[in-house]
RNA sequence: GCCCAGGUAGCUCAGUCGGUAGAGCAGAGGAUUGAAAAUCCUCGUGUCGGCGGUUCGAUUCCGUCCCUGGGCA
């Protein structure tokens, strides 16, 4: 039976803002349904940040096995493309032993790039992407992004000169392959179906989940932020890094330099979290496929969805 | 009680040599294809403390009252 089996997984996936109650109820449907999960928050990768990217506890990892959380080191690399490539190899392993699949994560992009997958464009390199970033702060933004209009004018014209990231990465993709970035989005469209999948999502009121925020911000300090920031710091991780550049950390950081008193950091960190949360309400609200519940009120209706869809008999 | 400084957007404040006002922060909305907890865009009418007076016109000048700081008693 094992090598007949080409079906696609069934994958179910939990989203929602951050402090919305994700990894609890991932949790809970895993012990439900013997399903092992697959992280898809894009700083729970890193290992030593734990406090700060609100990390299931060891208990908890421990309890229900836990796939793509501590995988790289925190001065390492990791990209969505990379997400999902390491995802797709969990997924299958699991399935593979006849468990199920929770994905959970507040990272969009990469529960989008699981779903649907990426172009097929060449990842970043860092020579010349400083390159790129050199020449940027000689010459300007508008300078770049005018570059770009030369060799991809339709992207060009979706970007602000501001947005310097998405500049670069296009002018990088063209430099690499010599192909506009916009027709490889535009032939590739995130069309395709990797897989049957239940999305569902974590339905929160506004002033609720700022007062949740503001909580568990309290909670990470009490629980020592400052000083994991602080043994990342002495270990050599910078804040250059990508994920010393995440919130929590960045603030914390920048406290433990003298820059700001603690309580202007904490305040910072409360801020940021809640712009965050904000950023993936509109990246969510976006996807028509999310069903929205409240949790823990609408269990009961979330797990019944579930079962549903673990019965149906996929085309 | 007296003196001084203030009372302008949710907060901190700027400003109007008299023609009804604008920044930062907070907040809201959006974008997002290998950095995504990143990066980026858009959104500011509020009895300018109350009431009178002067004036064609007052948030701006004058008077008075209330409130908040600080000082003196």
């Amino acid at each position: 039976m094992a090598g007949e089996n080409t079906t696609i997984p069934k994958l179910l996936i939990i989203c929602g803002p951050t402090a919305s109650g994700k990894s609890e109820l991932a949790l809970k449907l895993a012990r439900e349904l013997d399903a092992e999960i697959v992280n898809a928050d894009s700083m729970q990768v890193y290992r030593g940040l734990d406090i700060g990217t609100a990390k299931p506890s060891r208990e908890q990892l421990a309890e229900v096995p836990h796939h793509l959380v501590d995988v790289v080191e925190p001065d390492g690399s990791f990209s969505a493309a990379d997400f999902a490539l390491a995802a797709d190899a969990a997924i299958r392993e699991i399935d593979s032993r006849g468990k199920r699949v929770i994905v959970v994560g507040g990272t969009g992009l990469y529960i989008r790039a699981l779903l649907k997958g990426l172009v097929d464009s060449p990842a970043g390199s860092a020579e010349l992407r400083a390159a790129l970033q050199d020449e940027a702060d000689r010459s300007g933004n508008a300078a770049m992004l005018e570059k770009l209009r030369l060799v991809d004018p339709e992207l060009a014209a979706g970007l602000h000169p501001n947005n310097l990231v998405r500049i670069l990465r296009a002018l990088e993709v063209h430099r690499l392959t010599g192909i506009p970035l916009s027709r490889q989005q535009r032939e590739h469209a995130f069309s395709a179906h990797r897989y049957h999948s239940l999305q569902i999502g974590i339905s929160v009121e506004r002033a609720e989940l700022y007062r949740r925020i503001e909580q568990r911000v309290g909670n990470m300090l009490d629980a020592g932020l400052i000083d994991e920031v602080r043994a990342l710091l002495s270990a050599g991780f910078g804040r250059e890094l990508k994920a010393m550049r995440s919130i929590g950390y960045k603030e914390s950081i920048a406290h433990l330099l003298g820059e700001i008193p603690l309580e202007e950091a904490v305040r910072l960190i409360k801020r940021d979290t809640r712009h965050y949360a904000k950023r993936q309400l509109t990246w969510f609200k976006a996807d028509p496929n999310i069903l929205w519940f409240e949790y823990p009120e609408k269990f009961d209706t979330i797990f019944q969805h579930v079962i549903e869809f673990y019965e149906r008999r996929e085309a």
